[in-house]
DNA sequence: GTCTATATAAAGATAGAC
DNA sequence: GTCTATCTTTATATAGAC
């Protein structure tokens, strides 16, 4: 790796990577800074702390969900909502595999989603939307099921080399199937 | 905490605690001794490393799993075997949601699943009991979701409180629907 | 913007007394 | 079976030179 490669954006990568391999906690400002070919004092001129560097990797994160639950909140239809929110889901997990890997697999990750905002707000705005008008339990669980379910195909070695497209429409297969069709309400 | 409360039972009971709670990367050795009242060098007594209480702590999954594993390969309908298999997950979840937790949702563990033995055949075990005879990516992708997703009851603070016959029928609901339901394959 | 060097705290782990 | 004390390594973080 070349020196002089501590950009925001490439620390950034490099944590992202590193975080999706090995845990947040189990990741150190060491593994990064070795990761780029820099010392840890040049990674600490760019974040001043490393949960700085949680942040700016979780932030992608944050805006495409607020975008897509944005979006959904806007649609009359219920039915329509719940499908616009799973085929987003869909398309973010595609375009950010190890993104979504940490966002739904990392304890660290997990603890600042339960109680930090803007967190949970997210959180507790794409379970009502995904659990529509039924507040059932059941219905619940299924909301809890999908979205900690999301994690298994961007996780699972043995899936490791699906294609966007087979990863994307076995979510809304899975999805739709869980929270739309009609007999299952 | 009462002193000389270092037994290996204790000590694994609270490791799970812990683990559950922070992650196994983010629990150290005197997290564990403080929660026992006890010191560091206690727990060493008890067991040799870290990973050594690691081990203790998955113990009963593994176990608990290969027992499922073991029954449902002896069943010869196919469909029974997969039932058979969800509900046994289903059993063994509500029994150790804080174990079902950490087996499911942390980095160091998934590295382990993925990686080492007896861990990695369970795995796969697994995952071709709830196949079928069925090895279509859709199909695979649904049983990684469905296995992902048990994380998600045992996790969600929202359902911190559901009660276990509402769980264990949550989850056979959701196997169910995604894994054996005729009309979705 | 990156480096060397360092401060400070905490980690995993061990030795030996009681 | 638990303690105090210690070792060694590594962690986060900072200071100051180039």
């Amino acid at each position: 790796m070349a020196r002089g490669a501590a950009s925001p954006n490439r620390i950034r990568d490099a944590a992202l990577l590193l975080f999706a391999r090995h845990g947040v906690a189990g990741t150190s400002l060491q593994m990064i800074a070795d990761e780029l070919g820099v010392t840890k004092a040049a990674v600490y001129h760019h974040h001043r702390a490393k949960a700085d560097i949680v942040a700016a990797v979780l932030d992608p994160a944050v805006t495409s969900m607020r975008d897509i639950i944005d979006a959904a909140t806007a649609i009359t239809d219920e039915e329509d909502a719940v499908l616009h929110t799973i085929a987003g889901l869909a398309d973010q997990a595609v375009v950010n595999r190890a993104l979504y890997r940490i966002m739904l697999h990392d304890p660290v990750v997990s603890a600042m989603f339960s109680s930090q905002e803007p967190f949970t707000s997210l959180w507790v705005r794409l379970r009502q939307l995904l659990s529509g008008d039924d507040s059932s339990m059941k219905r619940r669980m299924s909301v809890s099921i999908f979205l900690a379910g999301l994690a298994g195909p961007v996780q699972d070695e043995s899936l490791a080399k699906i294609s966007d497209d087979e990863l994307r429409q076995g979510i809304v297969h899975v999805g739709t199937r869980l929270l739309l069709d009609t007999a299952s309400r």
